[in-house]
DNA sequence: GATGAATGAGCATTCATTCAT
DNA sequence: CATGAATGAATGCTCATTCAT
């Protein structure tokens, strides 16, 4: 005589501790290194019910990596949202950036050092619909507030990197213990340079 | 009844060898993912001859991931010794990241993504000795040609992050076939986006 | 608001999906290699269902057989009935065998080489029953039509052998794809080297 | 200080040590049905020295197969060796193929029912060249005694199914332990039944 | 310095079977 | 009767490392 809520958490709350579990284990000790054995002790499940969800470990570690791909995007949509000028925008973009590595260190880590598990599992339907959805969630925002008529004389995707481009790698050393001060403190640095980068004023 | 100088060619060659056999397999497959197997076979050293000249795997990607950096520092420096001006130093870090990486891009693959080896190596004696030698070596340069008394507001990583940043989070994607315009058509872009982004015009 | 027949049809017919899945299964893949998943999936019963009708996966095996041995002494008993003389019986036998292998050649390759499934599981009672019936069959039909007296100087399992013996030994080899000429081709061919082999003219 | 004779037989002796054990074991419990562990308890080597000698699982099967046809192969050619007349020469295939079964019951059974481990394996070199040496040994000397100018009327494998088809299906029946008269009781009656079946006199 | 057979802990994965609903 | 999530022991295989010669 269980009520139905409890079923439901054992049911969806069984993947779902996989994932949150493998999430710790990946974060901390990289793919590679974290066993199978470790997820399920982590988890609470066992091997078989680790593989009745997935498929194997591969798709573990993509589920992980397209779960924080998601969660960042959630943050720089709202921060997005509320911009309006160009301007605002950019700092939108590395606002959110910013934010969201200092909120999540253990998450960016692991989207930082494990791009690779995405091409390794099979889930490039996923994939191509998913992973690049963070660069376009900007360029769409970027491209509609361009002044009309005007066209960009290099790929987005390079202003894209002068934008991210000093936040990520900057973060990518701090995130390592190779940099004293917070990536936090640096917030409004990497944003007005950005700006100074994108000619912007 | 063989020659010194013979043996010792031996002996080098064998080490020589190793390495640049271990180099191939780590650009290609990655670290983890090339067995001791494969980098006995591509150097044609036996299994016992490879332990003799390393202590361990990681010693092996220790040394080849230092070996690519003196590689990389050797193309900065010279770069670095013909600029006079400050922007010309920003334009020759950024001309020296593009080509370097352009050169020897399975060199820069592997370097990018397997920084880990050195801290893994108990290397730590060259590491703290080499590691940061490429930043040390521009910082002293610019330091130098600083206006007398002027003081960075930031921390000199920070202003570093926004030279090579943009650079290199943009050779990663390029380097992972996410990229369609080549880094080197960005060049100079990205040399004058790094000046705009410091001031210095 | 189910009538009686259609649940009983359901319920039987289950348990036919289920056999027929599995000899089709156990056909193309052997025993071992056919897993309960793949039988659950080819028959569309769940994995549930399956061990509410069967005890375990020897069990399905072992009716599996015994079906197929039913089908093909069905084959053989229509055959004998026909036969008259002691030599159009070995002729029967012969024919009855050929017709049924080239007939039904992946539930023959099964037969051939899973009779150990009979042992395993515990049938016993069927088997006994069931097992050595198609000789019977026949032993009894032959020893009828001895001449009256005439005493056999061998196990008349060695007189099996030189009837069926010859059809068996090349039908192996052919359902492995290693004979060319068809088995079909060589049944009077059988047939005479039978009756010869026993004397029978 | 050890002689050189313990030494090849340490280094020859692993690799015969463990196709004998896997022989006892496959003999005993089939392919499937042995474990990797088993045979490396019964030679006394390690899982790493299994896999330092053969590829796999498969690949040590085949060995195992392979090594029992050479065995059987000897001793027909032995006998087939000392036969001068087409008669003298069923006979000597009739009286191998029942000797060397009754010397070796358990390679039998093995030879009988995992004729697989060979197309499962990537063995076909060896394979093409090994397997059917049998029939081809007697094939030659069939031939060579056939009077000159005469034809087959049937493909030689036919003929051969006549010869050793019934001695192997009587065999495959009493090593299952389902006939209880001997197969050497059976010598001479298979062996002029196969003559008699082939009209030789 | 070189060799390569030997080691064995460790890992991802499979699969028959159970049982709560 | 049906369902399918859960179980967990068992297995084949890998691979860095050692060491006797």
């Amino acid at each position: 005589m269980v009520g139905k809520a409890e079923v439901t958490a054992n049911g969806q709350g069984r993947r779902e501790a996989i994932v949150q579990a493998a999430l710790q284990c990946f974060a901390e000790h990289g793919v590679e290194a974290t066993t199978i054995e470790r997820i399920r002790e982590a988890s609470g499940a066992s091997t078989g019910s680790l593989y009745h969800h997935f498929a194997n470990k591969e798709r573990i570690a993509a589920e992980v990596y397209l779960e924080g791909l998601r969660d960042f995007r959630r943050l720089q949509q709202e921060y997005l949202a509320k911009a309006e000028s160009l301007e605002e925008g950019i700092r939108a973009l590395v606002h959110a950036n910013v934010d969201w590595i200092c909120q999540q260190p253990e998450w960016a880590r692991y989207l930082f050092n494990h791009r690779g598990v995405l091409e390794t599992a099979q889930s490039e339907s996923l994939q191509a619909a998913e992973t690049s959805q963070s660069q376009k969630q900007f360029a769409e925002w970027f491209l509609a507030r361009m002044p009309a008529g005007q066209r960009l004389r290099w790929p987005q995707d390079a202003y894209l990197a002068l934008v991210v481009g000093p936040v990520h790698d900057y973060a990518r050393h701090w995130l390592a213990g190779r940099r004293s001060t917070g990536l936090l403190e640096l917030r409004e640095f990497f944003a007005e340079s950005a700006c100074r980068a994108l000619r912007l004023f």
